[in-house]
DNA sequence: CAGGTTCTGAAATTTCTGATACAGCTTTTG
DNA sequence: CAAAAGCTGTATCAGAAATTTCAGAACCTG
């Protein structure tokens, strides 16, 4: 990924990226508010926003001018062109070395840590894409776009969420949406009218819970399509189910990481979202004007 | 800078770089001897030359002020403001395609269309973790880490269900860990108790809703400590948060992406439980078994 | 809850930049 | 070589942008 061969030998003066963004990201917290907004908008389009006008910095950072000045001053600045000026300077040094580029952040204790984590939370959702059967995903999509199936979501202690982002999502899109508790007394009753229109689209991952595996098992023999997200060790849900997608799930951290199932679900929701335009949008319009009326 | 070698045969697609340095080049000698230096000085430190002020532009050139207004005025431009603002953007554009490369344009199959969402979950991902102050995201890890205090989380619509799986995982980890819902019918009574000791983690992107930023406020003017995830723009909450970690959220979907929040909310899990180790680990044990029990 | 401190934005002020008119110079052309 | 056409820079102006001032608001602190 980097081009650090050159930077061997401590020949480069002592620190070698100066970069204004680091010094802010640093002093963060010694910021006022209106600062940090300030301080957040350069951040998030670094440099370029800076390179505006101070009313247009102000109006999109949601302040006023006088704030924006007293924050480059902050920073040591002798005014907001000498600012700019700076900035320039900064991106035109940069983009002449092509090395910049790679790991502007260090620092501290938070850097690394969140850095590290985010990168093998990276390198999990590319192995889960790898390993997705487009075909697989493809035939998700196309069963969740049905608009005869009911589509049921369910998931264990943490992946529960998950499944409730989902739900959360679909209800708007569709129709016939709705999430399940995994504890066995609270779909028990509901497992009457479960059948053969019904989908059961269920997150698991590993200490694989039990009241989850039994719920797809008694939908299934019902006649229901079990749909599963699970990680690469595959829950026993997987025996019952008609299709399965498997998602990366190690992180450093004494718990898994739940990035990849999160991912399939919101490609999941695009493409379903996509598939359905025709009804989706006017059912999105009315759930919009329905939310609006009530405040 | 670039692939203009191959010109020749109109082979490539369709037009790709419609850069300024590249019509500049082209209409060369059309220029006059002034307009000649103004374009040398620009192409030999393109775009950054451009920057700077008229003055200091045609005293780089050699020239005189007005022959640099007369140049940009040629190139079609209404004046140096807006010559400028082109060169802006450009510049903009041509730094961020590596990363936007995902292009959301492939409708058809469902490997594409997960591989570049991926992608572009992936570009969300690195832009969050690059625009989190160190210092924020320390400060946050001490403050979920504090015994003493207590922990509420609370989300929006959508952003509800990260802030479940938030206490799902917190809950395990430490004491005094909950969950509110956004709806004020439902948190109005618990304000009573809520106050100095108090830590309310709020998850909010936009279309922000007015409950949560309701309830946030009522918690701050009762004297708790708001932490707030957010979106590059800012939830309202901001106003009253002690801290703000704002994540990336575009996606080529019709849906915002909450993957950068998830990663944030999984990296405090792991920091905080690296952290609280010593008491956390009894603690999980002591949840295990009481699980292994009940079945 | 009062007193003091800090923060913030509206408006007035100053500075500076971009734009223009015009006159002199250079080049071209018959 | 003279006249015309085209360039170019000086001086000036208008307008916009940055900066400062100041009073009100929010926030601590005791």
């Amino acid at each position: 990924m980097n081009q650090s061969g050159m930077r061997g030998k401590g020949r480069l003066p002592p620190a070698d990226p100066p970069s204004l963004a680091e010094r802010i990201r640093l002093e963060m917290d010694a910021f006022t508010p209106s600062e940090k907004r300030a301080a957040h908008l350069l951040l998030s389009h670094y440099p370029f926003a800076g390179l505006d006008t101070v009313a247009e910095f102000a109006s999109r950072a949601g302040i006023s001018a006088p704030s924006v000045l007293r924050f480059v001053t902050r920073l040591g600045f002798g005014g907001f062109p000498d600012f700019q000026k700076h900035l320039r300077e900064e991106l035109e040094a940069q983009l002449l070395s092509p090395l910049a580029k790679a790991s502007p952040s260090d620092k501290g204790q938070g850097a690394p840590a969140l850095a590290s984590f985010a990168e093998s939370v990276i390198g999990n959702l590319r192995a889960t894409v790898e390993n997705i059967a487009p075909a697989e995903f493809d035939a998700v999509v196309a069963l969740l776009s049905d608009p005869r199936r009911h589509i049921h979501f369910t998931g264990g202690r943490f992946t529960g969420a998950l499944a409730r982002y989902a739900e959360s999502h679909f209800r708007i899109v569709r129709s016939h949406v709705d999430f399940i508790e995994g504890q066995p007394a609270l779909w028990r009753d509901r497992m009457v009218e479960i059948g053969r229109k019904d989908v059961i689209v269920a997150f698991d991952i590993r200490r694989y819970q039990e009241d989850v595996t039994a719920l797809c098992e008694t939908a299934s023999r019902q006649g229901a399509t079990v749909v599963l997200l699970t990680d690469p060790w595959l829950s026993p849900i997987a025996r019952v189910a008609r299709h399965v997608l498997p998602a990366h799930i190690v992180a450093p951290s004494n718990w898994d990481s739940s990035a990849g199932l999160l991912l399939l679900t919101e490609a999941l929701v695009a493409s379903v979202t996509k598939r359905l335009w025709d009804t989706a949008k006017p059912r999105m319009e009315a759930v919009e004007r329905l939310r609006s009326e009530r405040s």
